[in-house]
DNA sequence: TATTGTTATACTCTATAACTATA
DNA sequence: TATAGTTATAGAGTATAACAATA
């Protein structure tokens, strides 16, 4: 181990034993959730992360901004995604009267009733997916840990969205 | 908790609490480890992914089918990829000695050259998004309980390449 | 001038089904 | 008949850049 924060230039044995795992295990539970989803209720996971983001927003209304973050990496993938769910009834899109420039999304009833649609079997494939194998003690410090990881994330912005391009003239 | 495994209706707060933090940092692990095999050897992840599969492989040689197992969930997509690392040379194809049904597909000079460009900026990535937050004892309780998860999935195969199709006639 | 969002466009990737060839 | 792989094709998703409108 370096004793400050020099880039290293190689991992140790155990975080490769942690990456590999970290890796193997999050691309499994993507696919088999993103057939779920499928399956359940004819969305995409990009789709099922928005409406569940405006399921936990207050009133389930959220700028487009703010519905993108971590979720999409581009505006327009934004606009996209949002025209999906409007045309399919779930969410409605409207002009914000705070900030005329704004859209805000929000949650339709038929939004929520895809959201309870899928949600079941959300929860169980997940639970079989990751949490079958561990103790409950496990679990508690899978979400410490990951905890820590994400909140460095959080605090240190890889650029989750990126900031719009200059022109080049 | 129950006491059997019947599936359950809902997760556990700590359950919510790993799963919300597991699906922030791996797409965010994700997305950034996307953008520095893109800038640093022109990869795709799943390029990424096979040319280090095959690299780890005796001889660097793997039959297609072989190589796909977790990487590829279609079969066309494999040939599809496959195709593309040939055409730039990093892999080379040819029908397999021993069952004439098969290819293998050998890791060339210039696909070792591109590995060994990416891996730097890819070791440096992981540790930057994932381990700088960790200590070493909770990266390896990372690795034990993340580990433990992996052994269920392939002990328990969701399917991970889904088996042929039946004609429908 | 900076920010919010949309549009146009091109491209990458994936999946299904039909097909070939070998076991 | 079953398996290994390829091909044809169609569709979903993404990103870049140009654009319009508001702050």
């Amino acid at each position: 181990m370096g004793f400050m924060t020099e880039p290293p230039t190689s991992l140790t044995p155990a975080q490769l034993g942690a990456y590999f795992a970290f890796t193997e295990v999050s691309s499994l539970v993507r696919h088999s959730v993103e057939k779920q989803l499928r399956s359940a209720g004819d969305l995409s996971y990009v789709q099922f992360q928005l409406l569940a983001r405006l399921g936990d927003a207050p009133d389930g209304r959220l700028r487009m901004t703010d519905l993108a973050d971590g979720v999409v990496y581009s505006r327009s993938g934004l606009t996209y995604q949002a025209q999906l769910l409007e045309q399919r009834g779930l969410v409605t899109r409207a002009p914000s009267p705070d900030d005329e420039r704004s859209t805000v999304v929000a949650l339709a009833d038929a939004g929520r009733a895809v959201l309870a649609a899928v949600f079941p079997g959300h929860i169980e494939a997940v639970h079989e997916l990751l949490f079958a194998a561990l103790s409950d003690r496990d679990v508690g410090e899978l979400a410490r840990i990951l905890g820590q990881a994400a909140d460095r994330l959080r605090a240190t912005p890889p650029r989750s969205a990126a900031p719009r391009q200059r022109k080049t003239p």
